[in-house]
DNA sequence: ACGCCGCGTCACGGACCCGTCATGGTTGTC
DNA sequence: GACAACCATGACGGGTCCGTGACGCGGCGT
C-alpha cells in the first residue's frame, strides 16, 4: 500500500540489538524477504540511525546498553509514525507490558522463528500503511501543472481532467510521495499492490508507467512527470508540492 | 443537549486516561496533527472537562479511578452527540463489547500506533460531522444544475422537479455530502440504511445508482452527477456546493 | 382483495483493466 | 563501433467489475 508520510517504500527496516548474532539473524530473515535492513548495536546508535535513515519499521530489543530501549521507543514515537516491533528475552511479561504501554506496535518474545518474525513484520507494515493512507486520505499533490487528489481519485493536467485506473493512481502517488527519490520496480510493486502481495513480474511496472505517461501526456525522452532512471527505477521528474487538505 | 453548531472545528479533543504516559503520548500524536487537546486523569475530571470544553471527541480509557469509564460514556452520551473513542489495555474483548454496546463510536486496543489512532480519530470526526448535518436536516446542495433540499425532500435538475424515493435521496445526499470523496459500496449501504443495518448485497448499490441516474438523466459513461470509480465505489462527479439552510 | 410502487436479487453481456510476451530502439560499455 | 543490457511499445488473452433488464417479494393505499 501507499505510504504518504515521507516514509517511502525504499525506507529500510532498522534492527536494534546488542547481540550481534541476533542482529545478523534478523537481518538475514528480512533480507531474504527483500526488505532493506540497517542495524544498530546500542540505543545511541539506534537513535542516530533513526534520524539518518527514517526507517519504515524498527525491530527493537528492549535490553540495550548505553540508551535504554524504552528511551528509544519514546524518541522514535516523537519522530513520527514509525511502527515498532519489540523483541525481548524470554516472555518476561514486565518488559512486554512496559514496551506496549510505552507505544510499541507489537511484541515478539525470544526465541522466535523466522516465519513468525517475518509474519509480524508484514502485519505491522500492512496495518500501519493502511492507516497512514486512511489518516492521510485528504492528501493532495501538485507537481508542475499536475494536480492529484487521492481521496477524490481525481487527477488534472493543466486543468484538464484525466481518468486513471486505481493502480495507475497508486503508482503516481507513490512516485509523488517519494518526492523525487528513486523507487525501484520492486518498491513500486509493493507500493501498488501491498507489501509482499505482488505475484507479478517487475516488468509490469514498465507497462504501468507507459500507460500512466500516456494518460498524462508525458514523453519518456523529456519527462515532465515520470522520469526513468536507467538500471534503478523511476522517480518523479518535477519537484512535488504537498497541498493542504481540501 | 449541546448545540451542534456551538461545537466548531476549534473544539478540542478530550483525552482521558489515568496513566500520564498514555495521556502524553496521545496528546503528542494528536497535536502533531494540529488538533487541540485537553486532558483528564480520572472520570470525575473527565466529566468536568466535558462540560467546560464541549469537546468534539472524547478519547477514553475504560479503566479509570474515581468514576468508571462506562459511567463517563453514559454521562457523555446524555450530554449530546459527542463521539467517543474507547481505548483499552490489551485486547480484552470484554471491554470492547461493553464499551461499544454502551455507546462508544469506535474501539482501539492497546497497543496502538500513532497512525492508527489518528486514522480512527479522523474517521470518527468525519462520520460524526456528517451525521450531525444529517440530523439537523437542514441540508441543501447544489452541484452543477442539480439542487437538493433534504428537509423538503426536493430535487431539481435544471429547474425541473425530480421525484426520488427515500433511498435514492439518501444515496444522492451521501454522495454530495462526501464532496467528491470516494464512497465504497459498504459505506453507501451504511449511509443509506444505517450503520450495520444492511442485510443486503453491496451490489444493490449498483441498482440504486442505476435508478438514481435514470431519474437524474445521468449517463454512466459521461457522468454529470454520479461517477463510478472502478474497483473502489462511487463519488460525486462535479464539485458540490453546500447551501445555507433555507 | 387487488394492484401499484419501491426494494433487492440474479444472471448476462460488455467494458475495462491487468499482466505477459515479443519486438525494436536506446543507452552505456568495452 | 559492436555488443549487452535495459527500456518503450504494441498486441493479446484472461479476468474482474460494472450496467442493465427481468423477476419476485412485500407493504400500502385504494
Amino acid at each position: 500500500m501507499i505510504d504518504l508520510m515521507a516514509r517511502p517504500e525504499s525506507a529500510p527496516i532498522l534492527v536494534v540489538d546488542d547481540d550481534p548474532k541476533i542482529v545478523a539473524l534478523v537481518r538475514a530473515y528480512l533480507e531474504r524477504e527483500r526488505f532493506r535492513v540497517v542495524t544498530a548495536g546500542d540505543g545511541r546508535a539506534a537513535l542516530r540511525a533513526i534520524e539518518e535513515h527514517a526507517p519504515r519499521l524498527v525491530v527493537l530489543d528492549l535490553m540495550l546498553p548505553e540508551v535504554d530501549g524504552l528511551a528509544v521507543i519514546r524518541r522514535t514515537r516523537a519522530m513520527g509514525d514509525i511502527p515498532i516491533l519489540v523483541l525481548s528475552a524470554r516472555g518476561s511479561t514486565g518488559d512486554r507490558i512496559q514496551g506496549l504501554t510505552e507505544g510499541a506496535d507489537d511484541y515478539l518474545p525470544k526465541p522466535f522463528s523466522p516465519a513468525e518474525l517475518v509474519a509480524r513484520v508484514r502485519t505491522i507494515l500492512r496495518r500501519s500503511e493502511r492507516d497512514a493512507l486512511d489518516a492521510a486520505g485528504e492528501v493532495r499533490f501538485r507537481a508542475g501543472d499536475l494536480e492529484v487528489d487521492l481521496a477524490r481519485h481525481r487527477v488534472r493536467v493543466a486543468g484538464r481532467e484525466v481518468v486513471l485506473s486505481v493502480l495507475e493512481l497508486r503508482l503516481l502517488v507513490a512516485l509523488l510521495a517519494a518526492d523525487g527519490r528513486i523507487l525501484s520496480r520492486d518498491q513500486l510493486l509493493d507500493a501498488i499492490h501491498g507489501v509482499g502481495e505482488a505475484d507479478v513480474t517487475d516488468r509490469a511496472i514498465d507497462v504501468y508507467v507507459k500507460r500512466l505517461r500516456e494518460k498524462l501526456g508525458d514523453d519518456p525522452a523529456a519527462p515532465r512527470f515520470v522520469a526513468t532512471v536507467r538500471g534503478a527505477g523511476y522517480r518523479a521528474a518535477t519537484t512535488v508540492e504537498r497541498l493542504a487538505p481540501a
